[in-house]
DNA sequence: TCACGCTTTTGACTTAAGTCAATGTCCGCC
DNA sequence: GGCGGACATTGACTTAAGTCAAAAGCGTGA
């Protein structure tokens, strides 16, 4: 891999753990990757041989039943780390929502490099521990809140993360921004029907809450009611 | 904390990541505390001071909206270790479900520990990804599976956790076992009302696939067709 | 510019699960 | 040993979301 000191997201991937010597042997091990947007990285159920760095893009990690339901249980940001170090198969497919990079390893050589760097290991708990976070509060929403709750939600998750960890710099989040997936995956997400998720999408537009200029494109018109909403107050 | 030989999780707990010196100096950090059904350890929201290793016992982690919807967003067992470390208010309450004794530690005198113990953390980041898959696993139940798959998911995880994690020695699962919960606290890890819970357990009974001599007790009868039916086949 | 294919929206109807209300069952306690 | 209270089950009815089907947008490329 090339030149880690140009990279996107080195102060903020797993990476910033590691010093200048660290992180060159580090990159001996990987390489950068181009995904393009449906492709599939880690197939559920195969083991594991993989993990990455995201630089670019958006991926989703979903889980399918034999009779071809799919849930998405994670949305995975640039600076975010995909994979399963120290062992086990994946329990879910990592596919591309857009086009993106990783930056790849394989697991082998992942791990034994994680094992002689206690400060790369303690911010990946770290992030683990922000993922395990995450993910119970998305048991929440897909156990106890409504259809319009749960897409409130969605939106308010997605201005947040496209804002930080996005590419734009350090905004809080964005106001206008542009869905990294179609409405079959936000049914995916939320745990509901694709004509659900547009009917909710547009009572939250009637209701002036949001605005919808094209397909991917949502502007945020009034960030409290929808907070409110998304609350479950 | 007096003596962490005789300790019933010193095998399976994180502390087996230690030596005898590294777990003396470890335990004088710690004590042990006895806690009683519905006792709340860590509420929901405040900063998490303290952190925990489950040495008898089981204990919920939940979540709730403001107006009383409640989510089940884990459960933990003997072995098991509960709390956030490095920082960061807790986003989820913890309370007994049945009577339990934890090994407690302030979280600032454990992060010191762990600092300290790279093979501690190490240890904890391969719990908190199996918990992350976990909580994965369970999100596509809330997200996609119907009531009576959801219930046959969760017979068939209590019987494997009591079996392997629970106090008994190592049977892969159990065929007979007593819930730690009531019916209301199964609707809460399931997302399901108390009601919806007892209608379709009285079908799998109906059905033959398990019996229910009393309300906290489970006799699976027909292993191969509840996982089936857990499945989603 | 039009036409084809795809995604999204909208509409009419169905259904699984929720709600509300009795009724039943178990258990401890006086 | 029967009374009271909590927990659980069952029944009747409602509803939010799902299903099936049709129409509307849109975007690309001839």
């Amino acid at each position: 891999m090339s030149d880690c000191d140009a990279c996107l997201v080195r102060n903020r991937a797993i990476c910033s753990a590691l010093d200048a010597d660290e992180l060159a042997a580090l990159s001996k091990l990987g390489r950068k990757q181009l995904v393009t947007r449906g492709q599939t990285l880690v197939w559920e159920g195969d083991e594991a041989l993989v993990v990455a760095n995201v630089i670019q893009g958006v991926l989703k990690l979903s889980v399918s039943t034999a009779d071809g339901r799919e849930q998405i249980v994670g949305v995975v940001f640039p600076s975010d780390f995909i994979g399963r170090p120290f062992g086990k198969e994946s329990p879910y497919g990592v596919t591309a929502l857009t086009d993106a990079e990783v930056c790849i390893f394989t697991r082998a050589a992942f791990d034994g490099f994680a094992k002689e760097h206690p400060d790369l290991q303690h911010k990946l708990l770290q992030r683990t521990l922000d993922e395990l976070d995450r993910a119970r509060q998305w048991m929440m929403l897909l156990g106890r809140k409504t259809a319009s709750e749960r897409i409130a939600t969605l939106l308010l998750e997605m201005s947040n993360r496209l804002g930080s960890a996005g590419c734009s710099a350090i905004a809080p989040f964005l106001n206008e921004f542009d869905l990294p997936m179609d409405r079959q995956q936000m049914g995916d997400v939320l745990g509901l029907t694709i004509e659900t998720v547009s009917r909710q999408l547009t009572k939250l537009k009637d209701a002036e809450m949001i605005e919808l200029p094209d397909r991917r494109r949502v502007v945020i018109k009034d960030r409290r009611r929808l907070e409110q909403l998304a609350d479950a107050a």
